[in-house]
DNA sequence: AATTCGCGCAACCGCAATGAA
DNA sequence: GTTCATTGCGGTTGCGCGAAT
């Protein structure tokens, strides 16, 4: 059985109630077996009456949450798959914060892990970047960096024999790709037509297969081909190159950023892309 | 070694929706 | 149709732990 930190805490009053009955606070082991016990005799639900007939002192609100969240048997545990980050960040840019809904397509998980992952991640990341988790900016920022990551770290391990995912996999895959194409991180070379007249203030390149970045007298690639057209379309680009300034002239601003942070932090953990171990700056010949 | 800081996550709260009386 | 209890949901809080200083 897993221990949680509530459970090690076991004699804890921590929130306890004098005056009232009502347990609050971490739940205990003795508390965890009779909420099971019970749910495993009788079912789930009425939750007020079952936490009296169980014997609980807590509400039926709070057996519920713990039930659900906690001990219910098929909750799984550890970290989210790139499988299931995806996932999320897919329904989420379709649903919004509606975590039950969210989580109903990602078995085993419930509402409160994905919350808690988006708040502890997620959000932090814009954080960081100074922007709002909502902004069109951000959604863009994620479509074009982290999405194509997380399909490159699907590939990686399903190519891979010690590939832990799930049974489920195929069907997640299957739902991301339906719901939106996402772009496809390759390696690309330098694009040859790159002119100074594309040239922006922080020695950044924008083309329509990517985006270039000039960095201590080196060249990076930062985001890579989209094999569809969906990343034009969304940023307004036909197929010849595209500077910075003409991005945010379409009300695209992807970047609000500084590159050159963004390059200088890939080995700081201090961004979005690198804190997940799903950005790494390619350097290109140049 | 001691202290501070930041993160992850379990659990609480308030409100809305639903259903029974 | 109204009231009240219950359930479900999303937002928020704060504890415990490990990393950093």
């Amino acid at each position: 059985m897993i221990m949680s930190k509530s459970s090690v805490t076991a004699g804890s009053d921590f929130y306890e109630e004098d005056a009232s009955e009502i347990r609050k606070g971490p739940w205990t082991l003795e508390e965890d077996n009779l909420l099971i016990q019970y749910v495993t005799c009788h079912g789930e639900g009425r939750w007020n009456s079952l936490a009296k007939c169980a014997g609980l002192k807590r509400t039926g609100k709070s057996c519920r949450l713990r039930w659900l969240n906690y001990l219910k048997p098929d909750i799984k545990r550890g970290n989210l798959t790139p499988h299931e980050q995806l996932l999320i960040l897919e329904l989420h840019s379709e649903w919004g914060n509606r975590w039950s809904k969210i989580a109903q397509h990602l078995p085993g998980r419930t509402d409160n892990e994905i919350k808690n992952y988006w708040r502890t991640r997620v959000q932090k990341q814009a954080r960081q970047l100074k922007v709002d988790s909502n902004s069109k900016k951000f959604v863009e920022a994620i479509r074009m960096f982290w999405k194509p990551r997380l399909l490159e770290k699907m590939k990686q391990e399903s190519s891979s024999p010690s590939s832990s995912s799930s049974s489920s996999s195929a069907s997640i895959e299957t739902q991301v790709f339906t719901a939106a194409p996402s772009p496809v991180l390759v390696e690309h070379p330098k694009p040859k037509n790159i002119s100074l007249g594309n040239k922006e203030e922080h020695g950044d390149y924008f083309t329509a297969a990517g985006a270039y970045s000039e960095f201590d007298d080196e060249y990076y690639c930062y985001f890579a081909d989209l094999p569809s057209q969906g990343m034009m379309a969304a940023a307004g680009m036909d197929s010849q190159d595209i500077s910075l300034s003409e991005c945010h002239a379409e009300g695209v601003d992807w970047f609000g950023i500084n590159h050159h942070d963004l390059a200088r932090s890939s080995s700081s953990s201090s961004t979005f892309w690198e804190t997940d171990e799903l950005w790494q700056f390619r350097k290109i010949g140049v």
